[in-house]
DNA sequence: ATCTAATATCATAGTTTTGTAAAATTCATG
DNA sequence: CATGAATTTTACAAAACTATGATATTAGAT
């Protein structure tokens, strides 16, 4: 589920845009202030940001510019909230580096339309950070956390668990598991993808029940 | 205002995209054939390439490897145009070296949005300093910090290092670091990034533990 | 409860991958 | 074209990882 902050002052519009986006499924911090979206931002960096130009406390400009020099927020999806219709705004907003923008007034639907577009644009980079409950496997560090914590896991271990939470709750036969992870076929006899699973759940602790054994067929995580 | 390459053997689909662009206030040039788009290549090198897969005479993706190699369009800023969702994945996971990829049928907003994405991402990789932690490396003057103190790198010493650090917490694969440092391809028994992550890791001090191996899968600076 | 087949676990030998020093080669520069 | 620096290759050491067969344990059938 797609984290989304809100940056607006107007508390009318920052209600609408919420409750919008909630109903649509995602997950929204609301800010009125610039420096309490800093702040937060130290902790979380989110999926894509809704950024009003006028704010009391600093530019949507200067926001961007800021968010663009550092390297955790440079690829940061940004829609720009402006009231000015001249297009020279909307073109300095995009130059500025923000992905897309709104005209306000807007309505509900474009609101929603113009989230999913650009979340979809960036989808890809998405793709490459999974989570399930507790567990987070991050493609690109090529890091696994349980509760926030590293787990270290060998390539293999990497590679099994990615395969298992890229298909949760589906149990996968020890064949399929072969197939994917070692890039061969499973021998009858062979304990090798068991004992990588008896790893798995070892390192990943209490979290490693959540691997069940389907006797006769194979493994699940769910 | 940048000038921008299409090569795009559909003459309705090369309209569009120069149409478009033009619109958008970029210099276009474009071609049918590979061809015409090396002889071009010699005389101006362009800011940024729109690149179709499909060409009769040559594939993109050979396009995009021998651009890779010579040392002038070794960094030259590439967007992948595909017409098959299968196609795509295929070249993603190859990891070919383009810089993105753009799906057909596209809309004229996303082709702008993408092509001003990636020369922002470009631009602000090529001029300004980047900062990780307590390393500072300064493009322009071509100085590399390291709590304020100078640390003396080679050539590709340097280049690797800006490599790393244009993608922190990024895993990036032999191969990877490779083509973009070397501009050729990896073959399997070269010791030779090894040997060089070895060096810049001492040279950095302390700090060189940053640089993180992941087995298997390569390096990456956090 | 007993049996049986499937799964879990263990220890470790063997393999693969990475680290590093040193030699060989290439490159740039006067 | 000589020289020293930079780069690449070689060769081996060290570390990390994996597979395997033996053995223990467990779940499910009877």
């Amino acid at each position: 589920m797609p984290l989304i902050y809100i940056v607006e002052d107007d508390e009318n519009i920052r209600e609408i845009e919420t409750i919008a986006l909630k109903n649509s499924n995602y997950m929204v911090s609301a800010f009125e202030k610039a420096k309490d979206f800093y702040k937060k931002l130290d902790d979380i960096i989110p999926d894509l940001v809704l950024l009003d130009v006028m704010l009391p406390d600093e530019s949507g400009y200067d926001i961007v510019k800021k968010l663009r020099k550092n390297s955790a927020t440079k690829r940061l999806p940004i829609i720009m909230v402006t009231a000015k219709t001249a297009e020279m705004d909307m073109i300095k907003g995009l130059d500025d580096g923000a992905d897309d923008y709104i005209r306000k007034p807007f309505s509900i639907m474009e609101l929603i339309t113009r989230v999913k577009a650009l979340l979809r644009r960036t989808e890809s980079e998405e793709i490459k950070f999974l989570q399930l409950g507790n567990i987070t496997l991050d493609h690109e560090r090529h890091i696994v956390q349980v509760d926030g914590n590293v787990v270290e896991l060998t390539f293999k271990e990497y590679e099994l668990l990615r395969l298992l939470m890229t298909n949760p709750s589906v149990v996968l036969s020890r064949e399929v598991i072969m197939r994917h992870v070692w890039g061969t076929e499973f021998e009858g006899e062979s304990r090798t993808v068991d004992m990588h699973i008896k790893t798995l759940r070892q390192k990943l602790g209490d979290t490693g029940s959540r691997i069940r054994t389907v006797r006769n067929v194979g493994y699940v995580i769910e």
